[in-house]
DNA sequence: CCCGACATGTAATGATATTACATTGCGAAG
DNA sequence: CTTCGCAATGTAATATCATTACATGTCGGG
């Protein structure tokens, strides 16, 4: 496992790639418009990278928003729990991990039996939309 | 405002009602076919009624799901940031308002300028479905 | 009575995601 | 070398979630 980006698809590594170069999120088919001049032509071309890149931690889904990013620290694929601050008026999306939410959270989920897996998404507003 | 349960549309009524009887959360168009035998014919009789009820604080709406559950807590609508512990295996959601958390992802806000607005979306294994 | 505001009804369409099935490329077993 | 098998890919159709546009109904204040 732990697969490297050399093990990638062709496809894979378009669609990566699209993420990578965006300034934020993208849904599936707006990646998939970016790649209609690499030959891509379904929804499912976009989907199934997407799943491997899902699975190789590379890539992250936020579920908010029915939409995609790059992961934003590609190379320490360990890290626990993660969440994102996502502005709903802007778009913009901060990756972070605190230590401290991280703790709580396993203290609240210890406390109830819960186990969290997936990235946490706050919505709110970024510092310079909520100043306008 | 504040609008009472008194205030409510005979729509937002039958909506309201059915999300309160749910065991769990409904997506709009669960709603929909569980309202035709009153009369709903179309998805936006629905989505209207919930826009209110979100707005009255009587509704809450998973957006990792796409779904929607009646509020918990719908006598208390001063309650700040609130979170759902969503399990990915059953389906089942815990409405949780846990003080830490709230305060540290405060703390995290203000660090860095962000305001939370809407509830978390916690996704993992319940204690019944992680022991299974 | 008439108007305005708001709730409602209906149709059409847009946006996101999955299912089903055919095809291709390529390494390993024989 | 050939064949088998598996994973990736291609293509079409369809399921699911949400919104736009426009028409109609209801009810209270002027």
């Amino acid at each position: 496992m732990n697969a490297t980006h050399q093990d990638l698809t062709r496809n894979q590594t378009l669609v990566l790639d699209t993420l990578a170069k965006a300034d934020g999120p993208l849904s599936a088919y707006t990646i998939l418009d970016r790649l209609r001049g690499d030959g891509f032509r379904a929804p499912l071309q976009v989907y199934r990278a997407l799943e491997k890149l899902l699975g190789f931690g590379l890539v992250h889904r936020l579920e908010s928003l029915n939409a995609f990013v790059a992961c934003a620290h590609p190379h320490c694929h360990a890290h626990g729990l993660i969440a994102f601050a996502i502005c709903e008026d802007c778009g913009q999306v901060d990756e972070f991990s605190d230590a401290v939410v991280r703790e709580r959270l396993g203290a609240w989920s210890a406390e109830n039996g819960f186990k969290a897996e997936k990235p946490i998404e706050i919505r709110g507003h970024c510092a310079n939309c909520a100043a306008a």
